[in-house]
DNA sequence: CGAGTCGTTGAACGGAATCAATCGTCGTGG
DNA sequence: CCACGACGATTGATTCCGTTCAACGACTCG
């Protein structure tokens, strides 16, 4: 998700600030959507109660990233919203958005903007996960990712970009190693460059 | 995709109707994109070339969707578009669907709706392809896209659900078999009812 | 009729998941 | 300030099951 196009066309909603702690929940599976979020620090994961009583994972949603931004257009939340760490976040008020957007088109575009990105992205994953070698999921992954300089900052643990990829965590640490041994990849703190 | 937002805000820009041979192509990764399609009857698929010179099925869309709407905020096509089986589009010229949204908050907002559905519908299946189990893939995505009545209309072949889960055609027959033995699903026709 | 595609089943293999253990780091509270 | 717990990162050993390759029947379309 683009911060950039949110916080340019929304700063003048004056949004609310708000602190939650870890494992606090804040909003449940169900509840009356009346708010929109945007995660400005932290880590919030988003789960739904699956028919059979199992959970399922529907997003982890990282900072920078404003969440269930589908729920803009329903009545209820579909999935929960639990704090994975302290996490700093941005509320508006539904109603005021939507009319917001309403009298702004300039806004509603940006947001507009917000969604096909996502939705390219969302694709782009889902293209990523049908490749069943994990070597090759990982090269296409950061090919993806990467910016001009064939790198990709991290802003995740790695544990995260496993998941992301449908890889679990220990698939992911001893491909990248393997990459890296046979010098087609450089590791470096944050980064990761391909060779 | 909800062909009804579609049409109900897109009439009066009195769009171009186009058939299509099956096989043909509508655009062509790379093209510049100088128009928004809105598929009124048949089945496209989109088609993206990977790094490795394999294909990959980005989507399937079906009669009443439009497609690569991502596309309107980005130069060119990032996937290519085939018709499946000889299809009716309707063409819509870019930028004076991008000025119509602009004059019009209505349509703008039944657009960001169609969207946001879609992001749902996209992070959905993101999911069911982190879980591994075959069997409790398939069932998920059953339990997912069923109606009221617990049944599914398959309105793709079984290979490409296949496909959309992130599993091989075969392992998805056997899988299918295997419920279908334990009692858990019923196969008619073109649908899948759970029991 | 033949080409193409979907659907189906079999056999064997490979590689990713799984379970498990260790190390380092960071934050928290006593 | 240090002990402790929590969590990310890493590596090893083992298992299992989804992939792969292959072959075949059914069906449609030209």
């Amino acid at each position: 998700m683009n911060k950039h196009i949110l916080e340019q066309f929304l700063t003048d909603l004056k949004p609310l600030g708000l602190p939650l702690m870890k494992g606090e929940h804040l909003f449940f599976q169900g509840d009356q959507v009346e708010n929109f979020y945007y995660l400005k620090t932290g880590k919030i994961k988003l789960i739904r109660n699956t028919i059979e009583g199992g959970q399922a994972l529907i997003h982890v949603a990282l900072a920078g990233e404003s969440f269930a931004e589908a729920s803009l257009f329903s009545s209820e939340y579909h999935c929960s919203a639990i704090a994975v760490s302290t996490s700093e976040i941005m509320r508006y008020k539904k109603s005021d958005l939507l009319v917001y957007l309403e009298q702004k088109p300039a806004a509603m575009k940006g947001l507009l903007k917000m969604f096909a990105q996502q939705v390219r992205d969302l694709r782009t994953v889902n293209e990523i996960k049908n490749i069943r070698s994990a070597k090759e999921r990982v090269l296409t992954f950061i090919s993806h990712e990467m910016n001009e300089d064939k790198e990709l900052y991290l802003s995740m643990p790695l544990k995260d970009v496993a998941y992301k990829i449908g890889l679990t965590h220990e698939t992911f640490y001893r491909e990248l190693k393997k990459l890296e041994q046979a010098r087609k990849l450089q590791r470096r703190d944050g980064f990761l460059k391909l060779l």
